[in-house]
DNA sequence: CTCTCTGCAAAGCATTTGCACATTG
DNA sequence: CAATGTGCAAATGCTTTGCAGAGAG
């Protein structure tokens, strides 16, 4: 039997099957924020080497269905996955792509008044802010 | 000569050369706004049966850096251009796809506030609202 | 034991790039 | 005329998928 503490309880509650190579994956998204499917991939095959890619892409996007894991993706880069924990918005470094997570209170119902100005439903959001991040604005000015 | 009104002079003022191709792709986005490449392309050859997915995509790239135009990428979609007229945010429909631009005054300012209490500067932000727009919702309960 | 999941490898898209020729200024 | 831009086609990178065998319940 595998481990159902956490967040594996939700995967147990869907329809879907609780394998090692999920319940692994779930654990490297637990411990890392923001990583690629190839990040992932690497973490997941440091316990368990015979892991596939494709395995990787098939379980997020389930877990992704069952509301477990959040996707973001920005301008030409691969697409970065995360546990959803609490809805956040973020903060993205232009220079070096690093992630930060920020929680932003009133957006979703400014978000909401404005969809609903426009007749539209099931309204959620999110905001991408970018900029230079502290350490690579100061390494800028070395240069 | 080229026609130099409006748009274009922005090409002129730049290092970059005002070809007939890169004419043809502004007017382009001038009529039709969240515009895959594939769709510019579709467009650019009514009149210019040649041009190739190549130049459509370097003409972006160079109209992007220039400021001319402004990229929109929403989840595994292809990405969208449009003419860069004012600061705005967008509104897209889950079910359809469709994009509406919003005006939401006092996104960038939040969005400063949050960055620099992270050290972040040289901030801009990107405020994406998805939901059901009228059409689908109403689609939705015939079905 | 049945049905789902996995690894593998090939396929699919959107986007980028190298190269020889055409065009711009 | 020199430098830049273009078309073509091949290459790239991320992601998805078909299939036959492995594993979960």
């Amino acid at each position: 039997m595998l481990d159902t503490k956490g967040v594996d309880a939700g995967l147990l509650q869907s329809r879907y099957r609780l394998t090692k190579q999920r319940a692994a994956i779930l654990r490297a998204l637990q411990d890392g924020r923001h990583l690629s499917a190839e990040a992932i991939l690497e973490r997941v095959r440091v316990e368990m080497p015979g892991v596939s890619l494709g395995t990787i892409y098939r379980t997020l996007d389930i877990l992704r269905s069952i509301g477990l894991v959040q996707i973001f993706t920005h301008a030409g880069a691969a697409a970065k996955y995360e546990a959803a924990l609490d809805k956040h918005h973020h903060l993205v470094c232009t220079a070096c792509g690093d992630v930060v997570n920020v929680h932003i209170n009133d957006a979703l119902a400014v978000a909401q008044g404005v969809a609903s100005d426009h007749g539209f439903v099931d309204v959620d959001c999110a905001l991408v802010i970018s900029g230079r991040c502290a350490v690579c604005s100061a390494a800028a000015l070395e240069a």
